[in-house]
DNA sequence: CGCATATCATTAGTGTACTAACTAAATCCG
DNA sequence: CGGATTTAGTTAGTACACTAATGATATGCG
């Protein structure tokens, strides 16, 4: 009651930046899910293949560094892309501790399809470049901000 | 191969929206994480205490249209509320299919603690109020844009 | 060499979050 | 009155994402 002109702000729904945040990343995620639908593909598994179309065999660790993934939740998913025939998971010769994550040709085939999804995306957004090129940034910023601060919290 | 100079930049990982919209929004609501975990509650957990702050006696509905999540998400998230004695669940005496939402005593008490909140993790994002304001107009932007977009489709 | 430590992957358990199909109660309207 | 709609809940199934513990392999130090 007072509260309401005392502290107009800063616990109204509107203003925090985490809920835009988490209602804008369900919503583009949501967006992906028709387009990855016909993939056999979830949003996170994609960006797992993204990862993998830059650079073949990886470790899980290395794939957990690039996507900001636990191993935890790596695992199970990277199953699930070795069930769908996109992914082979093999023991390293060199450490056997490590796992390499290899494309099959089928998951090496699936990027031709993929190259379609950004551009549909896209136009899904009713955004032009510049303005998702200036969302991107904002992001990484916001990403370098926290890893720094993590960074200089150990 | 031949990809790798004719297409450089639409399937990289670091040029997608999505991947640094999904690391942004795991990596802010993770900084939320310690502070909720006090007050025991988790971060959508937080957004609804958000909206039942903002206006008390509210329908299942009413807080799936003001947080875009589904009736069957917020239906278990509600009863660990309640469980948690925050808030109430009755149904309502004008209708009896509608559950009035409201808060408890603890549920209106914790928004004094939560006043904290917001501007730990501001602190928490290295980044200034403009930069934080511009942030969120931009997701706002993207949640527009979609809505518009799921608005002519349907 | 051999044990302690570190690293990597996996598992278990909890908690969202989604879709889809279905139940059930209450209200609205013809 | 009686069917259609609305609202909430439930269930089943899939998939993240986290923490914490476990297992297995490497490595390094005494």
């Amino acid at each position: 009651m007072v509260d309401e002109l005392a502290e107009p702000n800063i616990l109204a729904l509107e203003n925090q930046v985490c809920f835009a945040l988490a209602i804008a990343a369900r919503t583009v995620i949501g967006l992906y899910r028709p387009l990855l639908e016909p993939l056999g593909l979830t949003h996170p598994q994609y960006l797992v293949m993204l990862a993998l179309w830059q650079e073949s065999p990886r470790s899980v660790k290395n794939l957990s560094a690039a996507l900001s993934l636990e191993p935890a939740t790596l695992s199970p998913l990277l199953k699930r892309l070795e069930a769908a025939g996109y992914v082979t998971r093999e023991r390293s010769s060199s450490d056997e501790r490590m796992l390499d994550l290899t494309l099959t040709p089928a998951g090496r085939a699936l990027r031709e399809v993929a190259l379609t999804i950004p551009p549909r995306v896209a136009s899904a957004l009713n955004m032009s470049v510049p303005e998702l090129v200036q969302l991107r940034e904002v992001l990484h910023g916001v990403i370098a901000s926290t890893a720094t601060t993590s960074a200089a919290a150990a």
